[in-house]
DNA sequence: TGCAAAATAGTACGATCGTTCTATTTCCAA
DNA sequence: TTGGAAATAGAACGATCGTACTATTTTGCA
């Protein structure tokens, strides 16, 4: 089961019952995610993407018919990822606190990664802000999926009777989602150290502020690892 | 007296007794500016200021002798209108607690309106993580400039006794910054409402948790107006 | 094995980019 | 007012971009 309807299961299924001209799609995809991922969607390049596939442009540009396409792909293809690494793992974890542990330590997992690789959802926020299109849409669709799942974490949460009924889940999304943002901004740009300690940090604080009682040490985040 | 070394005040000083050079480069590098807040200090391109300026492309580049001086020159001129709105205004209000509540009032308010226009400190941070030059150093020698006035402003109020003096102002200050980019982010791209709102709610939680003790009603932070 | 279809390559196009070089215009002080 | 400097314009460059159009090669089923 995707998080939503979003997932495109046939993007980037690496061989295997496909005509060779998904294979080659998806090694194309696959580059261009690595490419837009550093240097970010704009940054993209038929060319460029040609010459690190070992392939000629028109051979590239055939398989999407237009840049814009090749872009949709390579979100798609990202949200796929991000899908497989940061929310599955957690959905096995039992609801409540535990599963929005997992599910924060599986984006920090990430997120602490992509401070060397770049992170489309930002980058792509950043230059599709004021660019209206179907690029803009996939991106800004991606994110909200994502966000409405820590959302329904957290609603758990709250039914469970571990995080206070009367916080506004919302709230505490925003404010979780400030702290994977400054996590970025600072670590990846600023280069400032310690950055990881301090959203981890952030996020505890979030956990006891909003908890209806006091945690037991168990249910603190601890850079756990999740199944 | 500027935040730092970092403000170079001749630049773009309107008119008067400048020679007629300066009063042009001036003009061009406002409509710069208000084209990269827009678009990105990548997106800015010498044929297109041209065109909006009224010039030549030649005579606009004469002006720089390159688009990245063009592009550091967009950047001093937006930390120095930042300077001027969010810094200036709050260093006439008493240290501490006030002081800090005044550098937050106008730096939510300056983000406020960078919900339409945007922000080159953000865009600028995803355009330039992976590339080292003069554009990026511009940009990040800014930001820690302003965020080393926010930790003095933290520390004042830590030394007067209104915040813990055990808490870790940069972990403060982290979680201050997050709920900017959060502001900015779920308003500026996601277009979800009622993001200002929980950007003043998420500070005053920061203050309320910090706190040396229960912080009295006008300490609190109510889109106070500065000075 | 053969043959249509799919996949890839080759080439060329118009546009835009930053930059250079040279000419022209405008300014401003002597 | 004039002359040298400063400011601006004009035209052209090589490079890169996305895309269209036409070969050519490769694939996979009958």
């Amino acid at each position: 089961m995707a998080i939503a309807s979003l997932a495109k299961a046939p993007e980037a299924a690496i061989s295997k019952g496909q005509l060779k001209g998904e294979k080659t799609k998806a090694v194309i995809v696959d580059a261009a995610l690595g490419l837009a991922t550093q240097i970010g969607l704009e940054g993209l390049s038929i060319g460029v993407l040609a010459e690190v596939t070992g392939m000629s442009k028109s051979g590239v540009f055939a398989h999407f018919g237009s840049r814009e396409e090749l872009q949709i792909s390579v979100v798609r293809e990202y949200f796929a990822r991000f899908e497989q690494e940061v929310f599955y793992p957690a959905i096995n974890v039992e609801r409540g606190l535990p599963r929005l542990n997992a599910l924060f330590a599986n984006w920090m997992k990430r997120t602490s990664v992509e401070i060397d690789s770049g992170c489309i959802f930002i980058s792509g926020a950043v230059e599709f802000d004021d660019r209206p299109g179907p690029v803009r849409d996939a991106i800004a669709s991606s994110v909200r999926t994502w966000l409405a799942a820590m959302d329904r974490a957290v609603r758990q949460a709250q039914e469970l009777g571990q995080l206070q009924e009367v916080a506004d889940p919302r709230q505490i999304l925003f404010e979780i989602h400030g702290l994977i943002l400054a996590l970025h901004y600072e670590a990846r740009f600023l280069k400032s150290p310690g950055s990881i300690e301090r959203a981890i940090k952030g996020f505890n604080s979030i956990l006891e502020r909003y908890a209806a009682s006091f945690l037991k040490p168990n249910e603190r985040f601890e850079q756990a690892e999740s199944a």
